[in-house]
DNA sequence: CGGTGTGAATCTGTTCACAGCC
DNA sequence: GGCTGTGAACAGATTCACACCG
């Protein structure tokens, strides 16, 4: 019951690289690491890294750094992923399949419930094993099944619509995969995962290191590794 | 020949949602829009539109707005897509088949010129149309087709490998769909898209939503609406 | 020593408010 | 009146530097 200090947003991307380092780190059989190993890992500085540590309980001993186990722990906690959430799939076309077919989500804390579809020909087939649903089906299958979260992998015009429905039937958040802003009532978080976004980004970035060649001295701090999911 | 200002980094992927919402508008025959409405639309304030593109080559006029086309043809030369740009898919799974199969990327700028792939069960398969080569070819095609961007879209163990047979190659920017990141030499710069961050910052949105049960008097501002990619 | 935790200083980005133009 | 452009105030995040612990 610890009053949980708000953390910064910018530190919650951040908070996932290390979970992954950390678990990879684990696998290897190590107990320890310290925030400098952790941060040259992740691309940061080490003092970035307790920072981000300090806003959450931290565990680090001085001198020996933070036991690998526990601060995965820690970290899983503070971010909600202690605890499973359920999902549902709405578009079980290419991405939709695609996620579907990651099968180790469930090992990360996420499981895809159900999924759904408009289109005939698809509903009643098998995708990873799991049987796809009409959408007339959906809000019952949120309620009854405890589904927490919806994941949007239809088409652009049609994920307005379904974000409409899946708030409706109560989802607390929804994952956007379709490249458009979704507008839905209420307090529902949405988070958007838009590829072409991420080319732009992308673009702009090789844009500039080719603009700018080596520019004079010093190179320009922290010009390695800057990284966005 | 200006002197184009440095984009402030939270600002690009701003852009990229007013770029969307340009098209929208000018599909639908609008011809000038306002920094607040075109801010409404994407969930932040007139104020932080006016700043962001004053940081390219300006073009409103005050008393009427921006004129849509104009602005759109600024945004994309800002970020870089005002010319096209040449990908190629390392990995025709299930991301990479959606990936490739989603046609619209080269409206967008961005052409997938090339698929490649490791297993011989999918080499020499088509995919969206094209023809899956084996890694072996990748170098030299990258160089004789002039392909700026590799797209990894294969198996965690695989990434880093793939990740160098690119930059050796000569790629000048990766898009990375792998849940790993990458080091590579020299200067390349990678753009992360990851579903399992996306998916835990969704948790940590929902834990705070719900933890914290609509305090007091006035809602926090800007509780709509915060939007990542 | 090696390494954490943290206040203070700095930097970066956002919000405000208003002068100026249509 | 409606709307842009921008300096000035503000808020937030990062970096620095150092006290303190094992």
């Amino acid at each position: 019951m610890t009053g949980r200090a708000r953390i910064p947003r910018p530190a919650v991307q951040r908070l996932s690289m290390y979970l992954r380092e950390l678990e990879r780190r684990e696998a290897a059989g190590e107990s320890t690491v310290s925030s400098s190993g952790l941060g040259a890992a992740c691309g940061v500085t080490g003092a970035q890294v307790r920072k981000d540590l300090g806003s959450l309980g931290r565990t680090g001993r001085p001198g020996i750094g933070y036991g690998v186990h526990e601060l995965a722990r820690s970290i899983r906690s503070a971010i909600g992923v202690h605890r499973s959430w359920r999902a549902a799939l709405v578009g079980a076309g290419n991405i939709g399949r695609a996620l579907a077919a990651y099968g180790r989500f469930q090992d990360e804390g996420f499981e895809i419930a159900a999924a759904f579809d408009r289109a005939p020909g698809v509903v009643g087939r098998r995708v990873a094993g799991m049987m796809v649903e009409p959408m007339d089906s959906l809000p019952k299958a949120i309620r009854e099944r405890g589904i927490d979260i919806g994941i949007i992998a239809v088409p652009t015009e049609a994920a307005q619509g379904v974000a409409e429905v899946l708030v409706a039937a109560g989802v607390r958040g929804i994952l956007n995969f379709a490249a458009t802003r979704l507008h839905v009532a209420g307090e529902v978080p949405i988070v958007d995962v838009d590829f072409r976004a991420a080319l732009e980004r992308l673009a702009l970035e090789v844009s500039e290191r080719s603009a700018r060649p080596e520019r004079g001295g010093r190179s320009t701090p922290g010009a390695r590794a800057r990284r966005l999911s």
